[in-house]
RNA sequence: GGCCUGGUAGUUCAGUUGGUUAGAAUGCUAGCCUGUCACGCUAGAGGUCGACUGUUCGAGCCCGUUCCAGGUCGCCA
């Protein structure tokens, strides 16, 4: 037996016992004859005193460092100098025998479980994750997303969601991100593809007659990441439900999310029903269709204000402008940079801007242009007096873009995002169709969602005019989740792929499974799969998906620790009728 | 793939206009210390300034190339 208490439970209550306590060895404090070790588990930590003679333990002592992984026995007693600061602080164990389990080097990468941890450089401690995850605040995240998971299994399972796992090597998917490949040894030239999602498999499972099933599911995109994308692989809460539609889906969601927020954290959670808003609308309001909700500003149309202007730069653009309410304090400095920040980040031509003076004057930036008829209008968008107007002109979509990029940044700028709180939404209707960069009518998001309107609308409709029953689910300015209710006919699914450029025979052999499936009696179903990694770094509150990730990869893709991907021997790749093309 | 930022002791960083032997903190090693808890004090070791190249009497600093890392855009049904 190696230890009968771990290092965060014993109290006052035990002094006097006799106890074995393993762990790692956080800081030693040499005052000569005396010593002190702090004695660091996963529970906490206990500080071990070596105060009489014994050449036994100076001698084991010798080759104890910080981080080393050792074994005491002693006697729980009670401290003359108290610390408040932890749980054991009351106690101290007094040592009678110490042994090594576990040597550590005496030079660390970097330093553990001290207040310069986490500062070292991040491809340092991607190498040495290992030592990296005794480092409290990451290893708390990770207990944190185990602790998640729970809850929402739990939550899943008293939903009446059942856990079903579907295939790793699965079939490439035409359409959507990279795929991963596998080479097939017993068919030369083939290939299985890891899952980009389960998406096939968990609607074949409704056709089954599972009446709802859920995962917590590994999902594979050969895509470059971003802060909150981390690349190569993440895990969704892939769920599906029959006989569903769509405010199923979203009452569901806001029952999970609710659940999931309010557990592990003690902000605000926004009470269900979360607000729904449509993407057009998203889009016009907030410039993005992942809006920040804790962002109190909103964009407004100001086109038919401009109509007349003299100002060359607007004639004949989209107007968009945001009223910060009491802007009117900041400086010509702020104006500026909020200018350079336009043209260097958000690509704008420029940020126009003014103010409304306590007397109901305009005046900075372009003011000149700002006629009395012009400020009498902006004044019925909501213009008070100590406000600034910024304005973006540029064609309509653009403007909106660039009008998003700007709200965001006055907001972090200006200090505007209310603190401690999760604001969700939902973004409903987003367009089944969009135009591709070659002018092609394309699949805005997901091919298998149900457009509004069915058939009807297929056939009479104007493509990009046509809806689709496709939602995300927003919190903070991350989209959180992403779902439809799925078209489940297999006449409406050749028409909706005939639209975006598809045979019928391309969808027998792209979507083959699915397609004949349908054909055999498929109940009306909608899903939706929030992703995990971000619900655990909103829990978590933090800006970047590796710390909630145990073994991240870097920004290349690359296991920095375990050496991934690296090269394999030739034999490997004969037996997958592989040859390199170009080995340098 | 484009753009931005960064790379200097084991680690985190400073380094002025280009000018002597590149500094601090922390960690490490040694010594002293019986109540510390980020213990304290003293001393010591520790550097290819990411790499290559150029300009210069002289480069951590300036030019060019390149590698690595992060952020961002493209991309992400």
């Amino acid at each position: 037996m190696y230890r009968d208490h771990n290092c965060g439970e014993l109290t006052i209550k035990n002094v006097g016992e006799n106890v074995t306590l393993a762990g790692w060895v956080q800081r030693i404090r040499n005052l000569g004859s005396m010593k002190f070790i702090d004695l660091r588990d996963e529970f906490g930590i206990t500080q071990i005193v070596i105060s009489s003679e014994n050449t036994e333990i100076e001698n084991v002592l010798k080759e104890v460092v910080t981080e080393s992984v050792i074994q005491v026995v002693g006697k729980v007693v009670e401290r003359s100098n108290k610390n408040n600061k932890i749980p054991t602080g009351e106690i101290e164990i007094d040592a009678e025998k110490i042994t090594v389990l576990g040597k550590c080097k005496n030079i660390l990468p970097f330093e553990v479980n001290s207040d310069k941890a986490g500062d070292a450089r991040e491809d340092l401690r991607l190498e040495y994750r290992f030592l990296d995850l005794r480092n409290d605040k990451l290893h708390q995240t990770i207990l944190l997303r185990s602790d998640v998971i729970k809850t929402l299994r739990d939550k899943m399972y008293e939903l009446g969601f059942k856990e079903i796992q579907t295939p790793i090597l699965a079939n490439s998917s035409p359409e959507g991100a990279r795929d991963y490949l596998v080479p097939s040894r017993l068919h030369p030239g083939e290939f299985y593809a890891l899952p980009q999602a389960p998406q096939q498999f968990k609607q074949l499972l409704m056709v089954s007659g599972f009446n709802k099933y859920y995962q917590i599911a590994p999902c594979f995109r050969d895509e470059d990441p971003r802060a909150d994308r981390a690349p190569g692989e993440f895990y969704q809460l892939d769920f599906e439900m029959s006989f569903a539609e769509q405010e199923d889906v979203l009452s569901t969601m806001e029952d999970i999310f609710t659940t999931v927020f309010k557990k592990h954290t003690n902000w605000d959670v926004t009470k269900p029903p979360f607000v729904r808003i449509p993407y057009r609308e998203a889009m016009e309001k907030y410039g993005i269709d992942k809006p920040d909700l804790r962002n109190p500003l909103i964009i407004q149309d100001a086109t038919e204000l401009f109509k007349n202007t003299e100002f060359n730069a607007f004639k004949g653009k989209t107007i968009k402008i945001i009223i910060v309410p009491n802007g009117g304090a900041q400086g010509r400095k702020f104006f500026d940079n909020m200018n350079e920040f336009a043209i260097e980040e958000a690509k704008a031509k420029g940020l126009a801007w003014v103010k409304i003076d306590e007397n109901n004057n305009v005046n900075g930036g372009i003011a000149k242009f700002i006629t009395p008829d012009i400020l009498e209008g902006l004044k019925k968008l909501g213009a008070k007096q100590n406000d600034s107007i910024f304005f973006i002109a540029d064609e309509f979509k653009t403007a909106q873009k660039i009008a998003g990029l700007v709200r965001i940044e006055l907001g972090n700028r200006l200090d505007l995002i209310e603190k401690n709180v999760y604001k969700f939404c939902f973004i409903v209707d987003f367009p089944m169709y969009e135009l591709s960069d070659e002018g092609k009518i394309d699949f805005n998001h997901n091919p298998f969602s149900m457009p509004q309107g069915g058939l009807e609308a297929l056939n009479n409709q104007d493509p990009l005019e046509i809806l689709a029953y496709q939602y995300d689910a927003v919190c903070n300015g991350y989209e959180v989740a992403s779902g439809a209710v799925r078209n489940h006919n297999p006449e409406l699914m050749v028409k909706a792929f005939e639209i975006a450029g598809y045979t019928e025979d391309d969808v027998k052999t792209k979507f083959g499974a699915l397609y004949n499936a349908f054909q055999y009696g498929t109940p009306p179903h909608a899903g939706a799969a929030p992703g995990l990694d971000r619900m655990v770094m909103l829990i978590a509150d933090s800006k970047n998906i590796r710390e909630v990730i145990a073994f991240p990869k870097n920004k290349k893709a690359r296991d920095a620790m375990m050496g991934a991907p690296s090269k394999v021997t030739k034999q490997q790749l004969d037996d997958v009728h592989i040859q390199i093309k170009d080995e340098k």
